[in-house]
This record gives structure tokens, C-alpha cells and sequence, in this order.
DNA sequence: AGCGTTTAGTCTTATTTTGAAACCATAATA
DNA sequence: TATTATGGTTTCAAAATAAGACTAAACGCT
């Protein structure tokens, strides 16, 4: 990442960390059961003086966590931890809008399946505090209690419009 | 982007996309109900050639469109298209885990809250097709009918899990 | 019709990041 | 003790980014 983002937003807070062309594909391993250095590096292409950069970020930010299984020669197994696992929602969401738009119906290359029933998980989508569906014009932002002064501003000069259930 | 993925992966085909620190930054702002080249560059900061590249990149994704609404100098209006509204799943876990996970309880910048109640959102978790909760434990990958041999071998030696409902 | 102003870009250059390959360190095994 | 499998670092060329100067087109005004 050529310049961190400053701002104090979720989306800019979140791409501080992911936002890149292979951390994600990191995850998706992880999410995947790959937990070693050579097998991510096989897995996904990656160079691997960007994959040490990378799983030493995540580590720093508590995503990963390496444990030494002393086998052979010096070997570490890279894990989710739990902060990690509650990436799920984030994968599954990219994972179903890229299924869909990305290559279709028809040219899916995996789908996300219950593991008992076999069955494709349920689409994500957006539902009030009770589970009730949202239109994205019915969804709207409102300043937590970390907004400085510019993120308040921000908000309070838009009018957040956030999906349709499409 | 460097160099672009060339897996038959969701994960891969969304990040040769969205796969960099900006390019979910111009999303977030098309959330936000901004549509103008400048507009978008204060909000975010980017640098005009970038904004330049992107914005043209994410039209001819079909993500964006542009529209042309002649005002005064060239002005144009950038709108989510209806496959851009539909990562609205993808935006609002993200949000979700950076106002969890970067910023944490009381530090939060934004919520995302429907309109009518001013309630926030639920939170986006996996659940099998009756919308049924699930554990990430519960959650497996199966190739489906675009999956190519290298996908189908990548996904037969692994045991994807995937979140816990954190 | 001509002029200034506004917007949405391009162009240029320095800096940073990436990609690929060569090299190195450590620990278990033979 | 030598071998070999990791899991890295180092090096350097190529590519992308960042920042600012510059440009083009379109309207509104006189």
C-alpha cells in the first residue's frame, strides 16, 4: 500500500489492512485450511517476499496468529484467529456477488454449501435489527461515538444510499 | 493492480476488480450518494489520474455508470449501476467487522442504521438455505459447473472452513 | 461571437511497491 | 556431520502510485 488512509471510516479502516491484491487471497486460503507458508505460496502465486510481508502484517493485527510445529526444518502454521473467522461475512459476500457478476449463472467456480445438507448457503443480505429485508434506500448511516468533527461532517452532507436487494 | 489473478476463484475474479487501497473507497462514496469526479477526489483523497483510471475501469465493469448531466463545464454524474448496488452485502460486512474489529465498542465512526426506526442493522452472518444460522465449521466449498480442473483439485484437497459466528 | 469560469480530466516526474530470482538460516533427519 | 526441507531475506528491474502542472470542453454572460 502506497499511502495508509486517514480518515476514520470502517471502509477506509478496513482497506488499511485488505486493501491490496493479495491479502484477501491470504484469507481465502486460510478460510480454505492452508496454514503453511509454502502452501499459501503455491496456492495462490504470490511472491514470497510480498507472502512474508503479508502473513507478518496479519499476525501484527491479530487476523493470523503462527504457531511453531517444529517438523522439519523451521515450519510454521499460519491460523484465523477469531477476529479472522469473523472475516466469514466479508468472504461470503464477495464470494456470492462475484459468483453472480463476476461469472454467472452457469460459470460459478465454487459455491459456499452447508456442510450437512449439501445446500448453497442462503444470500447475504441486508435486514433491519429484526431480520426484516432492506431496500438499500432504506438503509441510511448516523455517527458513531468515534466520529471526529470531518467524519461528522461527511455523514451529515450525504444522504447514504446502500443497496437494493439485487 | 501489478499483475492481475488468474484463478477461476471468486475471491480472485472480485479482486482483480476491487483488489486496492482506492478502488472500494470510490464504492463507499457511491454509497454515500456522491456522483461527481470531484466530489469523490475530496472525499477521499485520491489523486486525480488514479481517479481518472478507476472511474473508467469501474464503468467498463458495468459497476458504474456515467452520465452526462451538462451543467456548467464537463460534468458528469458516476452512479452505482444495479450490480453495483449489489455489493451492498459486501460493503455493509465490511463495515460491520472494521466497526467490530478496527475500531471497537465505543470507537465505532459510523453505523448503518435503517431509515424509518434509525435502529442499526443486523449484523451479516452465514446461514443454509432456511436461514438457519451456521458455524463456520459448518461451511464447505463445492466446484460448481465453472470450476476447471486446477479449481476442482485446489477445492478436493482442502476443508474449507469458514467463520465462526463471531 | 468572444471571454471567463467551472469541471473533468491528461501529462510529467519522483517515489514507492511489486515481481522474480538468487541467496541465507535454522532445525530435524539420515 | 552432511543433507534436506522449510521459511524466510536480499537484490534489482519493472510497474504503479502521488502530486502538481497543464489542457480541453462546455456553458453563462455580456
Amino acid at each position: 500500500m502506497a499511502k495508509r488512509h486517514t480518515q476514520t471510516c470502517p471502509v477506509a479502516g478496513f482497506l488499511n489492512i485488505f486493501g491490496d491484491a493479495w491479502t484477501l487471497m491470504i484469507i481465502r486460503e486460510a478460510f480454505y485450511g492452508a496454514t503453511r507458508f509454502s502452501e499459501i505460496q503455491r496456492n495462490t502465486g504470490i511472491a514470497k517476499n510480498l507472502l512474508s510481508d503479508r502473513l507478518s502484517m496479519l499476525v501484527a493485527e491479530g487476523v493470523l496468529e503462527r504457531e511453531d510445529v517444529g517438523e522439519r526444518g523451521s515450519r510454521y502454521a499460519y491460523k484465523l484467529t477469531a477476529k479472522g473467522r469473523s472475516l466469514a461475512p466479508v468472504f461470503i459476500a464477495m464470494s456470492q456477488w462475484s459468483n453472480e457478476h463476476v461469472f454467472g449463472a452457469g460459470g460459478e467456480p465454487v459455491f459456499l454449501i452447508d456442510r450437512k445438507t449439501g445446500r448453497k448457503l442462503k444470500k447475504l443480505a441486508p435486514t433491519d435489527a429484526d431480520g426484516k429485508p432492506l431496500q438499500w434506500r432504506d438503509i441510511a448511516a448516523r455517527p458513531g461515538p468515534g466520529a471526529n468533527k470531518a467524519a461528522r461532517a461527511r455523514i451529515a452532507e450525504s444522504e447514504y444510499g446502500v443497496d437494493e436487494t439485487a
